[in-house]
DNA sequence: ATATTAATTTAGACTTGTCTAAAAATTATT
DNA sequence: AATAATTTTTAGACAAGTCTAAATTAATAT
């Protein structure tokens, strides 16, 4: 059993190795958990004893299997959770991260697989982020930045790489939600932005904006 | 913000209040909580500087007006969330009380005001505790226990007081449920057991039995 | 290759919540 | 009412998780 401090070292973990290369550094966990370095020295020797992170001093850390499957297991109860509260419980995607945060650490094999049953098997949140099986295997997704989508291409918004809920809100402004028909008609190469076709309205938007929005194509 | 330790603590002073007349020991609520009592001492002691409780050392204590309204939302919380899991994710009743015990720390009240309106203002529980509202009220039953309901007059169950696993399960094994309509045709003075006819059967129930299922008279 | 800078770890302290053992207060007994 | 038994509290210790400040190691720059 673990405690949620752990449970949290785990899945922060995760997040950055999924994002960066292999191993990540003692900052970039300190950072992400809003926490000192010195703290996750202390856990990391805490977790590498308990043989779920590969550690060795100075040289940054990465998961064991064991450790990863409970980070991904942590990761789909999060994002089950998510799925309910908007599905059934009318939040909004901007509002569900930090209770989510807390009902990712209730404890029960039995209550994550009815909620994934009871909500059907849901292959992405409400953030499009993909939720593992009951096996911890992630749902493949072709998407691409819409950044990078092609011009003239109609693409469909599937996911968003951020999910603070500014972001969100904005996106909520400029019409953009999950499923939404985009097309870019042209970079502005002096300030990077994009005139953009959303849902058949013209709009427009920054690099930033449009980096953190996943898109397949159509 | 509380703990989930100061919760505890709070609920089970108010369980323990509830039953019993006025001001809980600290035996009782260390016997409530498995838990020691200089365990117990510490906590009242901080709890009473919180202003969550009454306490005068050696007298036992008592919740104040905001001690009890806080150990009344948990125990709102903890009862919302059992009507989810037994009437959404089909767990039974047994199987509900540990998962409730962790959920009902989760923090959010717009999340406990959804799911009330999400399960239809519930007033009862699977096992047929009454679920205070929004404003921390709890609803009235004039249920009376099986043991004392009159003969030959029949009742319906709407109650249990006990709700152990074990208990219920057996319980489950004599066919009684919430809803259940019931009889007394006899009681047997040597060992104080009851005859009854449960959704028109005959059978056979101790005292100890009796004393724990509640009854409204029909 | 050595000096400087940055990253990481250690040492020591603090908080929360728990425990055991001993002391103090209350309650029960005769 | 004095003594015995029980209950409650205090004192001191410990584990988890965090922090600051100092020390160590690694990386960078000249």
């Amino acid at each position: 059993m673990l405690s949620q401090a752990e449970e949290n070292y785990l899945k922060a973990i995760l997040k950055l190795s999924q994002k960066d290369g292999k191993s990540v550094s003692t900052n970039a966990i300190a950072d992400e958990l809003n926490t000192k370095a010195s703290s996750v020295s202390d856990m990391m020797k805490k977790l590498s004893e308990k043989s779920l992170i590969h550690y060795v001093k100075y040289q940054g850390v990465s998961l064991t299997d064991d450790g990863k499957s409970l980070a991904v297991h942590i990761v789909r109860k999060h994002r089950l959770w998510e799925v309910f509260l908007v599905s059934h419980l009318n939040f909004k995607w901007d509002e569900v991260h930090d209770i989510a945060e807390q009902l990712e650490h209730i404890n029960s094999l039995e209550l994550v697989n009815k909620l994934d049953a009871f909500l059907n098997f849901p292959s992405f949140d409400p953030h499009g982020d993909p939720i593992p099986n009951a096996q911890g295997v992630f749902p493949k997704s072709l998407a691409i930045p819409f950044s990078k989508l092609p011009i003239k291409s109609r693409g469909k918004v599937v996911a968003v790489v951020m999910d603070e809920p500014s972001f969100l809100k904005y996106l909520d402004k400029l019409n953009i939600s999950i499923g939404a028909q985009v097309e870019i008609i042209e970079v502005n190469e002096f300030d990077d932005s994009f005139d953009v076709i959303i849902n058949g309205k013209q709009s427009h938007i920054s690099l930033d904006v449009a980096k953190n929005i996943l898109i397949s194509l159509l």
